[in-house]
DNA sequence: CTCCCGATAT
DNA sequence: ATATCAGGAG
């Protein structure tokens, strides 16, 4: 049996609200920063690594290196040792590098708008770029990452696998005012009750609406 | 597609 | 021991 569109849009809209009402509509950020540099910055670290181990490396590294300048003029082997803990540090510490040396010297040390400009700095790709224009900028933007891909797919939003085909079905789902929410609310969703392993169905607001909760009948 | 890679929970 | 973590590059 498939959903008609109408049920749900219906759904979606109850979903919603359900994480309005629980996490509330204000946007808050896991990665602590200052300034939009910063978190382009924590972002890149947070590849492949909890954003609680990512905070605990960038208290001190932004102490260490306070501007954009300060990267740019890093010592490779002493920047990997900075960051070591957040894994895949060689390729980490030599794309920050070369991406703050291109904010620096292409874009006046300050961190692009546009999603292609954002996409062309070293260790940017499409999720990190879409963390900065939705955060810095408030462009509406979806950010995928394997909370967002997870969760979507089990709330039967998207069958796709490729991160950016997750991010096109979800913006023909969602409204365009919980684009940027929706990434913060499921990663909430994520790191508490739908985990990866051992979800919590039974403890799930979202349990009703769910297909993989067991929730919806028909 | 493979590789990068340490820390943590289970 | 193994799965997973705010992915991206070659």
């Amino acid at each position: 049996m498939r959903e008609s569109k109408k049920a749900r849009a219906e759904r979606v809209d109850a979903i919603l609200a359900r994480l309005d009402a629980e996490y509330g509509t204000e946007y808050r950020c896991y990665l602590d920063h200052e300034t939009p540099w910063q978190l382009l910055i924590a972002v890149i670290l947070s590849a492949q690594c909890t954003d609680a181990r990512v905070n605990i490396v960038t208290k001190e590294l932004f102490k260490k290196y306070r501007s954009l300048e300060d990267f740019a003029a890093a010592e490779l082997s002493e920047l990997e040792q900075d960051i070591h803990s957040t894994g895949f540090y060689h390729m980490k510490a030599k794309n920050i590098i070369s991406c703050c040396k291109d904010l620096v010297e292409k874009h006046g040390g300050t961190v692009p708008r546009e999603l292609s400009e954002l996409t062309a700095l070293a260790g940017v790709g499409r999720k990190t770029a879409n963390v900065i224009r939705g955060n810095v900028y408030d462009d509406p933007s979806i950010v995928v990452d394997t909370h967002v891909k997870r969760i979507s797919k089990k709330l039967g939003l998207t069958k796709a696998d490729d991160p950016e085909k997750v991010e096109y079905e979800l913006m023909e789902v969602l409204p365009k005012d919980h684009w940027i929410l929706w990434n913060i609310h499921i990663i909430t969703l994520g790191r508490t009750i739908c985990t990866a392993r051992n979800p919590k169905c039974s403890q799930c607001f979202l349990r009703e609406l769910c297909p993989s909760a067991g929730g919806m009948k028909g």
